[in-house]
DNA sequence: ATTATTGCAAACGCTTTGCACTCCC
DNA sequence: GGGAGTGCAAAGCGTTTGCAATAAT
C-alpha cells in the first residue's frame, strides 16, 4: 500500500464513519506514513510545526486516533506511559522486543501469536479487534550498554 | 506465596541489591498484596492515606517499582498511559483481554506464549525479562453494552 | 557518622478540554 | 446555514523531581 492508497483508503473510512474530509487530515496522514520508525503524537506535532504547517496539536491528536481506528496506522505502547504510532504501509504485521537498557526496539513476527489470540478469543467469548505483544530484556550486543538516559 | 513469604522475599531482594530495609516498604507490599485486582500507583497512595497512613507518592511510586523487580508485581500496561499493578502472590502468570466498550478485563493464560518469548529472543540475540501480551476487543455478553465513558 | 530514604510540594510530559472561529457538507 | 472541525491556550492527570528532614546502616 502506498501514499496514494492510503489517502483513498482514509478518504473512504472518514466518508463510512461520517466524519468530514479536511485537508489537515490528509496533512497529518502524509506526515505519519512519512514519519521512520515509532513516534509519540506530540513528536509529529513539533515536527510539522517545524516545517512551518499551520496544524493544531487537538487536530494532530484526533487524526492520529482516527487513522489508527482505520488501520493505516498501529497504536502502541512500549511501557512508556505514551502512545506511541507506527505507519503500517508498505509493511507486514510484527511485534517488538525493547531493550530496558539502551531502548532498542526490534521487531519480529510469528504467525503463532495470530493462532493464540483467535483461539483464547473465541474460548472466552469475545470479538478480537486488536493485540499487543512487547517482550522486554536487554540486547546481547556489545553496543548496548548504558541506560536509556544515560546514566 | 503467602504474605509473609513475600515479606521474606522482599528483604531478601532489598538485601541482595543494598536497598534499605524500611518499614514504609512494607506497609506499601502489604496493602499492594491485599488489594483486589489491578490498581495505579496513585489510587494504592489514596487508599492508604485514606486508611491513615503517613506515606508519601514519593514513596509509593519507588516501592512499587522495587516489588515490581523483585517479582511480587507484576506490571502492566493497558493502553490507558498509565502503569498499573498486580500481585502475583498466590497466582498463577497470566495474560489478559481488555474489553475497550466497558471495560472489563479477563484473565488468560496459554503455555505457548512463554515458549515464543524464548525462541523469538535466541532468534534475535536477546535475554528477556518479561513481556506483556494484551488482547483488545468487545466482550460478547449481553452486559456488554456501553463505552468505558457511559457514552 | 554517613548517606539512602522519606514526605512534601512543585514541576514535568503527554494528553484532553473549552472556546471562539472556520469551512465542509 | 448548521454543525463538525479547527487553532489556541489552559487545564488535567499520572508521574517524577528537588529539597530539607529523618532514620537505616
Amino acid at each position: 500500500m502506498d501514499r496514494q492508497s492510503a489517502h483513498e483508503e482514509f478518504r473512504r473510512f472518514l466518508k463510512r464513519e461520517e466524519n468530514r474530509i479536511t485537508p489537515e487530515r490528509f496533512e497529518v496522514l502524509d506526515h505519519a506514513i512519512e514519519y521512520e520508525g515509532h513516534f509519540g503524537a506530540d513528536e509529529l506535532y513539533v515536527q510539522m510545526k517545524s516545517s512551518h504547517s499551520n496544524i493544531s496539536r487537538a487536530t494532530v491528536y484526533n487524526t492520529l486516533e482516527l487513522l489508527a481506528q482505520c488501520g493505516i496506522l498501529s497504536k502502541r505502547n512500549f511501557g512508556e506511559n505514551k502512545t506511541r504510532y507506527e505507519s503500517n504501509v508498505g509493511k507486514i504485521s510484527h511485534d517488538h522486543l525493547i531493550c530496558t537498557n539502551c531502548g532498542t526496539i526490534k521487531e519480529f513476527s510469528d504467525p503463532k501469536i495470530q493462532k493464540i489470540v483467535k483461539k483464547i478469543s473465541s474460548e472466552i467469548g469475545f470479538d478480537p479487534t486488536g493485540y499487543s505483544f512487547n517482550i522486554f530484556g536487554k540486547c546481547t550486543n556489545s553496543n548496548c550498554s548504558h541506560n536509556i538516559n544515560g546514566k
